[in-house]
DNA sequence: CGCATTATTGAAGGAGTTCAACCTTGGTGG
DNA sequence: CCACCAAGGTTGAACTCCTTCAATAATGCG
């Protein structure tokens, strides 16, 4: 299938590499419509793709063997996912779920090596895709380590607000459904504690929600909380 | 610095690589020892070299703005270390510390980009270290989401007798100090509740410890406890 | 309209932290 | 060589934040 170069020669990943390049990288793709709640893979399927989001977002999930479920990370359009054979894995560890509609572009795992080797420029745009999902990580071990839910959450929503913020007239909507249960699996509590978190905050004006809908309305108000001070 | 190529021949990362090639790179490395307790290099600090440890053991530490510090990973011979350049970071994330004398190479961060670009099998290798430095981080994050601490204390004292034990009569010995805080910065606990779980399992016969000493005793024991058998 | 999914909120309970006091170990210098 | 002392470790008791359990309410899709 033949894609167009012009949208995805704007993303981060490939800034750098040549058309004639990228024409190549692209005649591999496999482009793919994935509609909210269907699932782009499973954890444990074997890893014959590597992915990109054109457009969407997706939730990565990770289960583990006495059901305990967390959202691994968020997939905001323009990043790569599932490249698991990166992990010398030949196994997806996680599952990846349309939150939304998605489009996304798939490549044979097999070719990844060949991509990655024959293209520096582009190993160097995965190794700092991945440093910052590393980073990520990292910050998010920390915060777990030192900080209480409350700051945790408030993180976590002002993060969503920058990846995935459309501007209103009262506030910046997070810009694709998302459920308590959603938010207490990226911060590592219950859906009962964000549930209690969200309406005192909307009782002090901070944000507005809905069934799997948040407003921030008062982004520095969250900040502060994220911050630590309780004031 | 002349430096030996058949020692670091050896490593995973350079498994693929061409000895010219090799040799190249070695050219280029400085060479350092690091005492017991001394810093690589400190959280905040301008980004200038990237590293790779040959022998010994680092701890690399984050802090936060209110004194909090958590142990991000522990670096064992052959992997790379402070390559924040890979992150896109002009400083150092962390402070890498020398848990018992060490020995380091590095470069000067201005190479890392045309090492990776010129050498496809280098760049393949660095992901996959990458890779699963993400995949622990992630595991980590979802151990702290959904086990309780005993367990967790559990799989980091397995970890470490994987990846730094020493065998002895009677059982696996953790080759460099460690002491009851760092594994608390390494679980997302405090020092008090680790005393206390090390207190019990040396009751039960699981290990043995002493001042910044650990031995594990019944592997199989504490296997069971990791993966939440309580009985 | 009906029903499943999602969300709210109260109450009880517990795992782990915090605070505090004390003990041990081993390196250092007198 | 031993005495000292700082760094590391132990352990009790109180407390608290969060989870768990439970029951009820709202939302929106088919």
């Amino acid at each position: 299938m033949k894609i167009d170069r012009t949208v995805v020669k704007s993303l981060p990943l490939f800034e750098r590499i040549s058309d004639a390049d990228l024409d190549t990288f692209l005649d591999h793709a496999s482009y793919r419509r994935v509609p909210a709640g269907e699932q782009v893979f499973k954890q444990g399927q074997t890893a014959t793709s590597f992915y990109l989001l054109l457009s969407g977002r997706l939730k990565v999930t990770q289960i583990t063997g006495d059901g305990q479920q967390i959202i691994v990370r968020i997939v905001h359009p323009g990043e790569l996912f599932g490249f698991a054979m990166a992990l010398q894995r030949p196994d997806y560890p996680g599952t990846a779920t349309a939150a939304t509609d998605s489009i996304v572009l798939s490549w044979p795992s097999e070719l990844w090596p060949r991509f990655v080797e024959q293209n520096g420029r582009l190993a160097a745009s995965a190794i700092q895709t991945m440093g910052r999902q590393l980073e990520e990580a990292h910050n998010r071990i920390r915060e777990m380590s030192t900080q209480e839910v409350e700051r945790r959450v408030a993180h976590a929503i002002l993060r969503l607000s920058l990846l995935a913020g459309r501007k209103e007239e009262s506030g910046i909507r997070i810009a694709f459904p998302i459920s308590r249960q959603d938010i207490a699996e990226m911060t590592g509590t219950t859906l009962h504690t964000v549930s209690r978190i969200l309406s005192a905050w909307e009782a002090r004006g901070f944000v507005a929600c809905g069934r799997q809908k948040v407003l921030v309305r008062d982004p520095c108000g969250l900040s502060r909380l994220a911050e630590g001070r309780h004031d």
